[in-house]
DNA sequence: CCAATATTTCAATAATAATTGAAACACCAT
DNA sequence: ATGGTGTTTCAATTATTATTGAAATATTGG
């Protein structure tokens, strides 16, 4: 490791947590960090996340999310392909339907964020 | 509203809850998906997450977090202002020094974070 | 088998986000 | 002022993600 100047306000607390080092180990693991971002980016769009928080609600076939939204299939299909590959969603055949719905991770997610109000 | 076929599993409790309008209703607001998909962004890369996490521990300057990371500093500024941005971190100027630190928000993101264990 | 409906896939394009290195800016000490 | 260090900004490039419409697939019912 090179050396480096450290400000003065915070070098005493950061060489007490062990300096760069110490403050890496206590970070999440890359696998975690990996996990966190790919369900992060998932709902990182507005439609995806109104789609995620609607199934939560209510299990619904492609054509009504389509008929909620106003999107193309295709496109409704594409952002279906996203939350489902990150495991927040799921679905089964019913006839000619397919009916999405939250996985286990899916309700979790959408539970802690609205736990999140940040209106203080 | 267009006529549309629903699947006979869902189309009961799909009606209770007053149809596509009923559901939009129940959804959060748009500013409130925006807010929330504006956040989940922001910590939607690998590195803003790491350094969000880091700030928590230690309040740090950016030659720290270039050291942390081995990101070049015109990267590290990039990623910096996008969780500015987000609010989920500020910064104090102090001699030559930009010390960032997380905001009450970046606190409470990662805070939300640690508490979405997902394994079971 | 054929037609109809629901959905996905694909390839092309458009839009957005990230990376890079150089230059600019800000603060401090001399 | 001058020079040095820390940091940001900028413009150009690259990479990633989203959108579109057409074609393909799957299931059902006749």
């Amino acid at each position: 490791m090179d050396e480096i100047e450290i400000p003065d306000s915070i070098r005493c607390k950061f060489e007490e947590k062990g300096g760069i080092d110490g403050i890496i180990e206590l970070l999440p693991d890359d696998q975690r960090i990996e996990y966190i971002t790919l369900i992060a980016r998932a709902i990182s769009d507005p439609v995806r996340l109104k789609v995620l928080f609607a199934l939560c609600l209510q299990p619904m076939c492609v054509c009504l999310l389509v008929a909620m939204t106003g999107y193309a299939y295709s496109k409704m299909s594409y952002h279906l392909s996203l939350l489902k590959d990150s495991g927040l969603i799921c679905s089964r055949q019913e006839g000619n339907y397919l009916i999405y719905y939250p996985t286990d991770h899916g309700r979790k997610v959408v539970g802690l964020v609205e736990i999140a109000k940040f209106n203080e």
